[in-house]
DNA sequence: AATTAATAGTGATCCAGATCACGCAGCGAT
DNA sequence: ATCGCTGCGTGATCTGGATCACTATTAATT
């Protein structure tokens, strides 16, 4: 089997389906087999589109390689990203529990490779191992505490330089030091960040300057250097 | 049993826990037994918080009778309401099953009567009911579309009047007529509304004059008249 | 290397809506 | 009645950030 994109396949993606935090952690062995035998792994290159707002419920993508990104957008052509995806996390879930049209669509950030779960198959499955479903209802809770930090994002907060150091505090959170400093690798344009904190491009253009002025931050390359996540914490609830 | 708060206790309080719709429906006979077994019923006056944002999970509630509204708030004050609820509701669900926080505030808006099921009680139920978390799955995913319009509305309508709108729309869809119009009865202050669609009480006042003017809407006593829904809709997507 | 396209930086302008500051109406309590 | 309280209506003002209009820079494509 040849790798196109460059990438190299995972033959046997199951650790992106085990981790315990996510989906399908916990399973019996037979669910676990099932779950072997429903799935089927593809390859997607950049601006890939797993699934696209609107449409009927297919199934679950489950992530294994690359990143990507879940957004919605208005009728007038207005964008926001809702969440950003890296691999492991569980896409189009709550469509097809409820068999309602995809919310969001998912695009990849970069080339990948992903899990597919037909609806038909995984649901056969949760007739079959209904403890299947405490799993899922877990996952779908995270989902739910995801879109609320996001309400709370865009309803609380009164500035974009309010959402920005949030967003700022949430990148840096997972690669945190003691004394507070961070190293992020930026992979989003300017346009991107605006579409999360629902703003505009120029807008995050004179933000990065203000920070960078005001020490908050700096660029090495393309890597983000957080100085102090103390100070931005002080930025968000002034 | 004398019914405080002038309410008229419903002794036999499994209506609201069967409606098709909602959560616990399509239960076994025993699990709709052991349900009412765990299950304790309450009465509780108009401002009474159900639960606090930030309190560790208790258990869920099913709102029997009353309305209540959920709601967060950042530490400067600034609050947001996310959702109204009745009757049928279930409340606390994404708390308990992820094991966080209640992320909202629920308070009673009117007098009312509500299921409490603590959280171990439901836990274990699960255990013995396995089948019992599909429903259950079902209901956080319905919570997650409430959450993502709420996204929608905050993250993608340019302006108030677009949000005030939508909120009419939403309003009336539950009462709406053939011919486009709808009748509903408004219980909530200005500070409410503002709350609801992210702006200020004054913005809303004005909101109410320029509706009015335009012949959008109009206040019989304490019922909004909604003229015609497409007059609205065509304010959403402008 | 040359050309094109995408991304970023930055001034100038403008305006919707937040904020402030009132006055007024309704209503329950004393 | 009178007070106090909460909710409502409306002007006057001020400003942050959207918008427009460029140039500059970087990355992709040939």
């Amino acid at each position: 089997m040849r790798a196109p994109y460059g990438l190299n396949i995972l033959d046997n993606c199951v650790s992106c389906t085990v981790r315990g935090e996510h989906l399908f952690c916990n399973l019996s062995l037979q669910a676990a087999q099932r779950l072997n035998e429903i799935k089927s792994t593809a390859v997607y290159p950049k601006g890939a589109m797993l699934f696209i707002e609107g449409q009927q419920p297919r199934g679950v993508f489950v992530l294994c390689v690359g990143k990507a990104k879940l957004s919605t957008s208005s009728r007038e052509g207005k964008t926001i990203i809702t969440k950003l995806s890296d691999s492991g996390d569980v896409l189009g879930l709550n469509a097809v529990v409820s068999n309602r049209p995809y919310e969001v669509t998912a695009e990849m950030m970069e080339p990948g490779q992903a899990n597919f779960i037909p609806r038909d198959s995984l649901l056969h499955m949760l007739k079959d191992f209904p403890e299947a479903a405490v799993g899922m209802a877990q996952q779908l809770s995270r989902n739910y505490y995801t879109a609320y930090e996001e309400i709370r994002t865009l309803g609380l907060a009164s500035s974009p330089s309010e959402k920005f150091a949030k967003l700022l505090l949430s990148w840096s959170s997972k690669s945190a030091q003691g004394d507070g400093s961070a190293q992020v690798k930026l992979t989003l344009t300017h346009e991107e960040v605006a579409e999360i904190i629902g703003t505009t491009r120029e807008t995050v253009s004179r933000l990065f300057s203000e920070f960078k002025k005001k020490q908050l931050m700096q660029m090495k390359g393309a890597t983000l250097v957080i100085r102090s996540r103390f100070a931005l914490e002080k930025i968000c609830q002034s």
